[in-house]
DNA sequence: TGTACATCAGTGAACGCGCGTTCACTGATGTAC
DNA sequence: TGTACATCAGTGAACGCGCGTTCACTGATGTAC
């Protein structure tokens, strides 16, 4: 696999990060080691020290192309757009909402190794910058609710904090469904199961309390 | 801490989970080693092996015991049992899931090492049996559901599968709390959000569809 | 009641593993004059 | 157009770490006679 001319790589950050892909989508995040890339790219492993500060920061570097990738898999569950409407384009706001849901499952159900490592270095930042991790997937959940407000769906007294619910559903979901009970359950059976869980919850955010 | 005075220890079994749940405790499933619960229990390395197979082995046996007291605790969330009733008992039988659901969360919240080492078993041994892990806080929300069926308030279609929306929320509520976004947010507002995340999921349930 | 002996529950030392990271270095590149 | 030299991007070897696990062993216990 290793492949290089000459001494320098020339793009070896893009590489390691192209490697970090590789290892994290079959193992998850505990696959993403320095020796282990630099291996894969054909580099020594100190190499890589020109280019990240360490371990932690190659991490980050691939949680976010993670994190980019995600949030263009769930634009693809999005129902097509309409065209220009009046605004209060009821069944549309829900069913963008429910699409956000569901895309977020479909991603981590279809590539688990990736939702891992996306979401274990979302914990690990959470110090830092609480906005940032897991910030493309979560914009979109935002948007949504946003548009439901706009539809005169849900109050804007009830759009604040609204993520919490949507947000846990679907990926309590996703990990029930990759590492507890739900695992090996044929697939349609997974699937009725989360649009279930996506209807319930958006169902009871849209309820009056 | 190593207290002993004979060579043989008497009641190692017991002793290693006990420095399993310490270990635990702070750090997570991750700080749970053969070598540091030998050493807590002053005891050489190797001897654990006379009680377990390996390390795994004794990572479910602590697992198991976090389970037990996990469903312990959320028990104390169960509202006072107003005594025998008609069994047709509406309000008390969603306050009973509620706090299914309350109580999980709240563990996860109190002892968020031990909810990761029960959890990140429950994952381990999926493939195993499906049923074990978390059995007994999974046995409490199975309950609560099947209560909901006596009185009424969820026809027998539905009740099939329930399981996977209320878990879900309450797992992805813990996890967001503890590690993501939700993460150094003062108490009160993670609790409100943990409430509405569960009423959200209980009404959206309940629901006609 | 005393003793032989099987069984059990520990010890001590060592194994190999792979990791992140640091050190002093060298080969390649590009820019100034 | 050619050359000196600073800068950059790699190399190779080694460090210490802590882990799970295995080996051959020994001290303690309890049971049969």
């Amino acid at each position: 696999m290793p492949e290089r001319q000459g001494y320098h790589h020339g793009n070896l950050r893009e590489a390691l990060i192209g490697a970090g892909l590789e290892l994290t989508r079959t193992g998850g995040a505990a696959a993403l080691t320095l020796r282990d890339a630099t291996r894969r790219v054909g580099v020594s492993p100190n190499a890589a020290y020109r280019h990240f500060a360490d371990r932690d920061s190659l991490h980050a570097a691939v949680a976010e192309q993670i994190q980019h990738d995600m949030a263009e898999r769930m634009r693809s569950f999005q129902p097509a757009d309409p065209g220009p409407s009046d605004g209060r384009d009821t069944g549309t706001a829900r069913a963008r909402l429910r699409a956000v849901g569901l895309g977020y499952i479909g991603f981590a159900l279809a590539e688990p190794g990736w939702f891992d490592t996306a979401f274990s270095h979302a914990g690990a930042l959470a110090d830092a910058d609480p906005a940032a991790p897991v910030a493309m997937p979560l914009q979109m959940l935002t948007s949504a609710l946003d548009t439901l407000v706009d539809t005169g769906e849900l109050t804007s007294d009830s759009r604040r904090g609204a993520e919490w619910p949507c947000w846990s559903a679907v990926h309590g979901f996703a990990l029930l469904a990759l590492g507890g009970p739900l695992r090996g359950r044929p697939a349609h059976v997974v699937w009725a199961a989360a649009e279930r869980t996506v209807d319930a919850i958006i169902t009871g955010l849209l309820a009056p309390s």
